[in-house]
DNA sequence: CAGGCAATACCCGAAAAGGTGTATATTTTG
DNA sequence: CAAAATATACACCTTTTCGGGTATTGCCTG
């Protein structure tokens, strides 16, 4: 029986050698390939030739979900499976999106790694359960994404738009010709919409809950 | 001759009257509906049978970017002028994307107004230059967008990214085992690559030059 | 091996943001 | 019409972030 080719890229060192390790240590396994980065993909893959490639999210330069593309563009017999630290919804389902066949986190235990390597490789698709929803409700409807109605008045739309731009209370409350502690009442109002307490959050919430749509 | 028949999306209601009161006054151009949001848009649209739709960018419910995605489902032959407060080249460029074909700044006076919509409907694209240099870039290369290399370094990134989650130095600094003032200093770096001198600034560039990439 | 850079860590003071409370006029809505 | 929501604004106080420094460790490169 034919072992399944492997290759990892990941641009932490420690991690790809205990990758190599557990590989070398799994017969229908084989480790043909551990690269820091995507910069020469498409040669890496061309040379080392693998049937699955474990894909860091993050990384310098090229980043796995553009990895992910370059691969599916000229290698679109390859398995990808996504690795990452966090458990975040949107990057993964991107990564789906962009043609990734699964994923699971680093911290997830080395047999459910070797697991999942085979999965993809059998043409299975592991993942969480709230990312497989995201997957299932983009099939169903040609829908963008979730439309979650946070009930922001226009003024508050206004407001977390150009905090989105990053303003600052400022420079938000000179340019809707306001008082400092106005955008401060609007920003309360909208922190308590959005279940948020910070700047940062509320950003990062608009982004993904896709308020603005399209960035 | 025929007059241009304009229907307006747009939830000021103060704007939607000064628009009509402009479009009644000018002799080629027939206002034949005046909406505050998309919920109805379908209707709307066969309802009123307009050439030309002018669309806020920003909308509570429905967007004005997922409102042209809508009309061009449904009424493909339809030319819609996007209206916008702000010079946004990203969400501007989106709504091109979906299929708008020109946009028009809220502030630009009224006489600017109706020579965009004559000239949407004749088939024009009215825009800004670097709205246009974003158009050509994305014809003349398939690829995503701008890639500013920033020099982050992976550690950098990786702090970045949690920012962009909404995280805040402490929680940074937790989630990477180091300490707050490590966090800062990370951050001191952040700014300094990114031109930027706050968190929010951070993220919205993070996002917009899309460094992590597809949110 | 010397110099540069990344990562770590600490200090200080200033500025910004966040939490809570209060208040008023207007608009919307049941 | 009365109640609720919105937009505006101010006060007081705490926490977080920002902009300067300074310093050590380790790694990579010329």
């Amino acid at each position: 029986m034919n072992k399944i080719r492997v290759a990892i890229f990941d641009d932490n060192a420690l991690l790809r050698d205990s990758i190599s390790l557990l590989i070398g240590d799994t017969d229908n396994l084989e480790l043909v390939g551990s690269f820091p980065n995507c910069k020469q993909l498409k040669d890496n893959i061309t040379d080392s030739n693998p049937h699955v490639v474990v894909m860091d999210i993050d990384m310098p330069g090229i980043n796995g979900i553009e990895g992910v593309v370059l691969i599916r563009k000229f290698f679109p017999d390859i398995h990808i499976l996504m690795q990452t630290v966090f458990d975040d919804d949107d990057r993964i389902f991107a990564a789906l999106k962009a043609g990734a066949s699964g994923y699971i986190l680093k911290n997830a235990g080395s047999a459910k790694l070797l697991d999942a390597i085979v999965e993809v490789h059998n043409g299975g698709a592991p993942m969480s359960p709230s990312v497989a929803k995201k997957v299932l409700n983009q099939f169903q409807s040609g829908k963008p994404d979730s439309e979650e109605d946070f009930n922001l008045s226009a003024r508050e739309r206004e407001v977390l738009g150009l905090l989105v731009k990053g303003k600052s209370y400022k420079m938000i409350a000179d340019e809707l010709c306001i008082s400092y502690d106005t955008v401060r009442a609007h920003m309360k109002k909208i922190y308590e919409k959005l279940h948020v307490s910070s700047m940062t959050e509320a950003v990062a919430k608009a982004i993904n809950k896709n308020i603005f749509g399209f960035f």
